[in-house]
DNA sequence: TGTTAATAGTTTGATATGAAACTCTATTGC
DNA sequence: GCAATAGAGTTTCATATCAAACTATTAACA
């Protein structure tokens, strides 16, 4: 029976986490935002500008809660929307000044979440879980 | 860096896990159904009756969250609303027969979804699976 | 080259969710 | 016994999310 609950058990661990990003970041005094907007902040910090498109296949959301994530980031102005000069399809989605500033609390938090999270994990555990996981987001 | 993407990865298995459960549900003909509905019907299958408070506990959700999920159930007919005789504050959950009705398909749709996400992952990989995502639920 | 199909985003409407304030009942401490 | 506190649910309000229909632009193809 125990080894039926893992989509039980992943569920609960990202609640949690989520609850905990939430936490840090008003903790931060990054107040009014979702773990959604965090993770969005977090590829942007990462791989720079990225199109909605983009967004949305790495965060994996319809399309139209991409629109309502960045609108938002954009009225708080973490972010801004340029047209693409290629191809006017395209809206590219950018880091302000204010947005890149919280660069190191995102870093803080995220090391954080990981050295909860994994407390008494080993290395080579942590190899095996995300090896395993991989697999079955592959079957998905 | 690749040990780093646990909880990315479990948000996108959790995501899809809830997409082919809505599917499924659709496809069995129980239509207008959330996972977080599904998850309520099989705990009141498999553990009986529950107090409100009982399934806030079990599926991790605020106690609004559950007061809207549950007057749905009673709205669609699946579930019925009876007074603890014994403490009036408590009102406990049933299924009716209409939600109980349900069952068979639960079953096999719970075990269709174990069987794609763990396709190609033995049995001691799973049991070594629980047991670490377990320690990492426990940690947060 | 012009029509059709595909792609990028937005809008609209419905729903699940959480937080905070509130009601009602039970329990606890004096 | 009675006041204060805790517990169970609900209501209200705000927000993230998705699905479906829509607009606008580019690509395909005949």
């Amino acid at each position: 029976m125990k080894k039926d609950h893992i989509i039980f058990l992943i569920g609960r661990i990202q609640y949690k986490a989520n609850r905990f990003l939430s936490q840090e970041m008003k903790a931060h005094g990054i107040k009014g935002l979702a773990p959604s907007h965090g993770e969005i902040l977090g590829y942007l910090m990462a791989r720079g500008p990225l199109p909605m498109s983009g967004i949305g296949r790495i965060i994996d959301k319809d399309k139209s809660t991409i629109t309502a994530l960045v609108n938002k980031l954009i009225r708080i102005g973490y972010v801004e929307k340029k047209r693409d000069p290629a191809d006017s399809r395209i809206s590219l989605i950018a880091l302000t000044r204010k947005g890149m500033a919280l660069k190191p609390s995102f870093l803080l938090i995220a090391q954080k979440l990981r050295a909860h999270s994994y407390k008494g994990v080993l290395d080579d555990e942590r190899e095996t879980l995300v090896n395993l996981l991989d697999k079955i987001n592959a079957n998905l």
